[in-house]
DNA sequence: TATAAAGTTTACGTTTACGTAAAGGTGAAA
DNA sequence: TTTCACCTTTACGTAAACGTAAACTTTATA
């Protein structure tokens, strides 16, 4: 029953992350590590948290958006009948977001690859200009 | 040949932003509208960055990222080999983060799916426990 | 015991991406 | 002709997400 714990230094490293940002986080309200006199240690709970809350600056969340969606998420338990609804009305939208999301990064991906290749097949034009200019000399 | 083109309110409309952003994309150098006098001429080409612009944000690319990329984008017919290279390593990256991102949305979405379905049966399970009250009235 | 290594709080600074006036020009309709 | 509606520039304001520095405590180690 010895639950894993991290220090800031340990998360800062491991997600290669300031330890300012994780204190800067737990202001936000998105973690919530107990305390050791002074010294905050963090749960694996809040390591996840962590981690939720950087995949979600990677997907567009500001950092409001997803301290509400753990908020949610924690308060689901109570089964108020207003915020069910209420949490299945954000995650349609979110749902529909990274529905968005997919299709704008196929779209991305399509066009990133076709650009690679009119860059590469003009760097051989180059290379082959180069060569020849070489044995001419 | 009649040129399609289009006013700043035109663009704000269709896109849902004000005038304030488009006159700010071009001040960061991503749109490039011509004059009629001093009023500002928008082009299919300027529409379609908008848009790539516009996506970019979606997708977490700040403004000057999108510039770099469709800089580079111009700068390709030049041919020039060092721009070339460098820009298929930055698209090399690019591609390696919509990677990632694809993998987030992937995880992300299953999760909005397992919450949804717990919402839902949270959700029921209160409308069952209120619908016992009422006949026990 | 002193000195580094890691932790803390407080607080002002910075960048990005616009918002929000203020003050004015231009052309068409009433 | 005046009154809209739409355009312009200039410029200060702002929210989010930290960076950075100062000043201090606690713990480990030489």
């Amino acid at each position: 029953m010895k639950a894993k714990t991290y220090s800031i230094s340990d998360l800062s490293k491991e997600f290669a992350i300031t330890t300012r940002t994780i204190r800067f986080y737990e202001q936000q309200g998105l973690l919530a590590p107990s305390r050791q006199g002074q010294t905050r240690i963090y749960s694996e709970k809040d390591r996840v948290r962590l981690m939720l809350t950087l995949r979600g600056k990677r997907l567009g969340f500001s950092l409001a958006e997803t301290r509400e969606l753990f908020d949610m998420y924690d308060s689901t338990r109570e089964g108020d009948e207003k915020q069910l609804e209420y949490m299945l009305n954000i995650l349609a939208r979110k749902r529909a977001d990274m529905e968005q999301q997919l299709k704008d990064i196929e779209n991305l991906q399509r066009e990133l690859a076709s650009a690679e290749e009119r860059c590469l097949s003009a760097l051989s034009e180059v290379r082959k200009r180069e060569k020849a200019q070489r044995a001419a000399s």
